[in-house]
DNA sequence: CGCTGCTTTGAACAACTTCAACTTCTGTGG
DNA sequence: CCACAGAAGTTGAAGTTGTTCAAAGCAGCG
């Protein structure tokens, strides 16, 4: 099964030096048309034929991978592109009256990066990578002008952008009516399961961000997710060794989370 | 100025009975041609020109107004349009696990409703009216393909669904960081600029929802809502009688509401 | 090896919630 | 048109949950 060696790599590309993990991207990342993509039923052009994707294809630019810390794009930048996560991750940020920074989203690899500056030209917050990252570009004007081409791909960029709008909500429904441990079981079930859909394990798996990220992504106190992350390993729901967590019992942790069931059948999602 | 007859125009409605609302909703709500339509800078056609105008005309359905507590439509209810509000206000909610609801949004004249819907085909929540309310209907196959045709609609169709993406983080911030007092301001803020936005006074203006919805929006208890109300009135930041509020002093509460200078420059936001 | 940054843990404190009582408003039927 | 019942809103007091402050433990890196 692929979900193992994909589970594998990910761990190993996390332990060993930058060097390696370097390597082991350049592999697969980079230079490969859309078509032969790993990601390419879950990123945009899903339910795209064969001609079409190469039409896609062609407008894409592949970025040189960005290192940890490095920007993607910072706060204010013009908005130019939609960007595509295609390995490693990124979390995305916005600057807040008081100088501090809200997390405003983490990026795994088939999600996209930058919906939310269509509307006013330039981009409201920062994306700034976790790990290693490596990113497809896509030129909106393009995409626009493809999207007026192809019915479908302009399908899938509505879909997409719903889903964002979906996700959003339930976010704001979490950081308005639940306790911090329903938060954070709810964030660790949206990791497991969005690494599942990639075809990586979704039971074991490495965070790669710090608790001060999930802390303000989950509105809470850095303090609490950590003495969250103690009470679920002392309840035998999860194992944690700093970033490697291991899920025991999603079951109760569904159950903490107030999950609605319609959070289940979110499998064909993207 | 049409600002201060259109306010006066809106306390009354609310002051009196049904009976005259409903006149006064028949006047001009009901058989308007979009580019009659005194919503039409502000609704989907933006920017889209005579001709066009009237292909979006065509595919747009106008509904018999709804009353207070009717549905437009209800949770998991299949998607077929996208809807914009005429006149009067809705909230939508979804339901949560424990049989309570989450008011995720109201929705004022010129907004939309339905766009979350896109990505599963049927409705994440449900909307019903706060009042007396009309609404038009758009059938969102016939938008999806005059969008094939006409760039300028695609492209605010975009612009609209970015923008909600932009306010959904934004009220994620609030849910996420912010004391109820800031909460409660920005709420307060933020329906006084999108009265502005639509002709009406920003500074005195009917609140359509209960103290009970604005709590659930705003992640709070009812009683601390009512507290804040109590409080901000004393520190002379706002005149509140029920739902007829005054805002006093715009300054201070922005500084309160923790407000970015970026929500300040949304005047042409739609 | 020793620094720096991240994480964990404990204890005091603050903010908001919950519970309960009371008031005001709304609308419905006599 | 008034009375009454139920809903919505307000206010006070006690109780929780999560925050803040302080300090110690640990991993990674020059």
């Amino acid at each position: 099964m692929q979900q193992i060696t994909a589970t594998e790599l990910q761990t190993k590309a996390q332990r060993t030096k930058i060097r390696q993990n370097k390597k082991v991207l350049d592999l697969h990342a980079v230079k490969v048309a859309c078509k032969e993509c790993s990601l390419h039923q879950l990123c945009l052009p899903r339910s795209i034929n064969g001609a079409d994707l190469e039409k896609l294809d062609n407008i894409i630019e592949r970025k040189r991978p960005l290192k940890r810390n490095e920007h993607l794009f910072q706060v204010g930048e013009s908005f130019q592109s939609i960007y595509v996560v295609r390995s490693g991750s990124l979390k995305t940020y916005s600057p807040t009256v008081d100088g501090q920074e809200q997390v405003t989203g983490f990026h795994l690899p088939g999600e996209l990066l930058g919906l939310d500056a269509i509307g006013k030209g330039k981009h409201p917050c920062a994306a700034k990578a976790l790990e290693t990252t490596s990113i497809c570009e896509v030129p909106f004007e393009n995409l626009e002008s493809l999207s007026q081409e192809l019915p479908t791909l302009q399908h899938q960029l509505l879909r997409l952008m719903s889903k964002e709008i979906f996700d959003d909500q339930e976010l704001m429904l979490l950081l308005g009516k639940k306790t911090a441990e329903a938060r954070l079981s709810a964030f660790l079930l949206s990791i497991s399961l969005r690494f599942k859909q990639r075809g990586f394990s979704s039971i074991e798996f490495y965070l790669s961000m710090s608790r001060n990220d999930i802390a303000n992504y989950l509105g809470l106190a850095v303090e609490t997710v950590s003495r969250m992350f103690t009470r679920f390993q002392e309840d035998g729901l999860i194992e944690v060794e700093r970033k490697h967590i291991v899920i025991k019992n999603r079951e109760v942790m569904r159950q903490i989370a107030g999950m609605n069931e319609c959070c289940e059948d979110d499998t064909q999602v993207n």
